[in-house]
RNA sequence: CGGGAAGUAGCGCAGUCCGGUAGCGUACCUGGUUUGGGACCAGGUGGUCGCAGGUUCGAAUCCUGUCUUCCCGACCA
């Protein structure tokens, strides 16, 4: 994939000519009508939008980039020699939600957003699947967040695509969220803008398309998924600050001595690629930076005083389990390369854990809805398919189905709700 | 868009019922003592009480209007 930036303003002719996808946005888009402000003559030193200038055609702030892409698309591609096009855009969208929830579901959100145009719908699903498993990756090798994957029943669908695959995530008070998504579109946007190629037959075609896309709610998830009262526990791998070195001395004799072990040391992990900081900072005392580096996540402290001076140690705390240990300085930048790849893991692994432990089998609605308001979680349960049913169980227990995982297996069984015949479980979470 | 709550010092809040010199904690500044889990003592700086009207000798407080924010719901990445 390329990197490449399309506009902000989205006129609102393109955003109308896919119908689904134009249906599903209308409702929550910001729009620009005018171009300038004037001074009001009622009100010194006010503002007022200036009547003469609003504009022919409105512009929607892009709550997605579909539209003005495969606007741009149609002259892009000719031929099956410009396919498959691949591109990747870092931008913000705006999507004016009734309600906002911070880093969850905010007006104006930071994202990535890829949009690709294939010569066939199999390279195109391919593309999907395979855009799906690099953000399940990051989520479970980079963020310790174990996330499954999936496929989103008709009503939780992409507004305009043909299926949304989605990466679904456990938050740690028993409630899902959706941490990714990427969308097969089949050949409808293709044919709402009138994308066409020339196959090898010199036939026209349309072409086939995805869109696929992480925003910054990922951040929410990593916050709602590890911290503790504490505050943020951050996963090694992406925790800005890996290490932090507080040193705790009276009188600039002892610092100096501190000095002498911990500046070799901080070289020596620095020559190892970790994110060390000596916090010197004479402003702030030693349980202050205690409190305030656990506040931020950073994976392990190191505190040195004259005490371990004398024994050739350093305090090791891991933030993740709050363990302390004393370890010789010798050796100890290995100790501690070793110690952030194990924090890693346990992180992920805890995680794991409760979400294995959160994933609930149930046959009967009782015991459906009493596990919603108690334990929380996924439920597997099975599901006569239909949206009907699928609204009727969001009308009375606030759960949706989050996904139909990929490789499920297939069961014989009744629907949770209705007793119909189903051929496999889905997952069903109240979700955020 | 419905239901609730709140706007007073940088931040967190009390004071409003019952009108009478603007308070507390924290942060900040100065000096000193401290430094192994968010230090202590002393002194100090800082606020047109969201905004606009009204009642009154006098309004943070009473009345009217208005704006904003947060929470809960419906909507959604």
């Amino acid at each position: 994939h390329v990197n490449a930036y399309f506009p902000l303003f989205v006129p609102k002719s393109f955003l109308e000519k896919e119908e689904g996808h134009a249906e599903g946005f209308a409702k929550e888009c910001a729009i620009v009508t005018h171009y300038r402000l004037k001074a009001d003559p009622d009100k010194k030193g006010k503002l007022m939008v200036d009547p003469d200038a609003k504009l022919d055609e409105e512009l929607i702030i892009r709550p997605t980039s579909e539209a003005i892409i495969w606007h741009t698309y149609k002259d892009w591609i000719q031929s099956y020699r410009d396919l498959p096009l691949l591109i990747n855009q870092w931008a913000n969208v705006v999507r004016w939600e009734m309600r906002t929830r911070l880093f969850l579901r905010t007006a104006e959100f930071l994202w990535q957003e890829g949009h690709t145009a294939h010569a066939t719908a199999n390279e195109a699903i391919e593309e999907t699947r395979k855009m799906l498993e690099v953000y399940a990756t990051f989520a479970e090798e980079f963020m310790a967040l174990p996330v499954i994957r999936g496929i989103k029943s008709e009503s939780e669908r992409f507004a305009g695509a043909i299926d949304t695959y989605c990466i679904e995530a456990l938050m740690q008070d028993g409630k899902a969220l959706q941490a990714g998504t990427s969308h097969f579109l089949g050949q409808n946007f293709a044919k709402a803008f009138d994308v066409k190629f020339s196959n090898k037959e010199n036939q026209q075609e349309f072409v086939w398309a995805t869109s696929w896309g992480v925003s910054t709610r990922l951040i929410g998830a990593l916050v709602m998924a590890h911290s503790d009262d504490d505050g943020l526990i951050l996963p090694p791998k992406i925790a800005p600050l890996q290490v932090v070195i507080v040193p705790i001395y009276k009188g600039e004799d002892q610092k100096s001595m501190i000095d002498e072990k911990v500046l070799p040391l901080v070289a020596q992990l620095k020559a190892l690629n970790i994110r060390v900081k000596y916090d010197d900072n004479d402003n702030a005392r030693p349980g202050w930076k205690f409190a305030e580096h656990e506040m931020k996540g950073v994976p392990v402290r190191l505190a040195l005083g004259a005490r371990d001076l004398e024994n050739n140690v350093v305090e090791v705390a891991r933030r993740d389990t709050k363990e302390k240990k004393s370890y010789s300085l010798d050796g100890i930048a290995e100790v501690i390369r070793n110690l952030l790849e194990e924090i890693q893991q346990a992180m992920f692994d805890k995680a794991l854990t409760y979400r294995e432990q959160h994933i609930t089998k149930v046959d009967d609605w009782n015991e459906f809805e009493k596990l919603l308001d108690g334990k929380g979680g996924f439920l597997s349960a099975h599901w006569d398919g239909t949206t009907e049913t699928e609204d009727a169980i969001k009308e009375k227990a606030k759960a949706t189905i989050r996904c139909i995982p990929l490789n499920n297996e297939m069961e014989e069984g009744k629907c949770i709700l209705t007793g119909k015949p189903s051929k496999q479980r889905v997952l069903f979470a109240r979700a955020y």
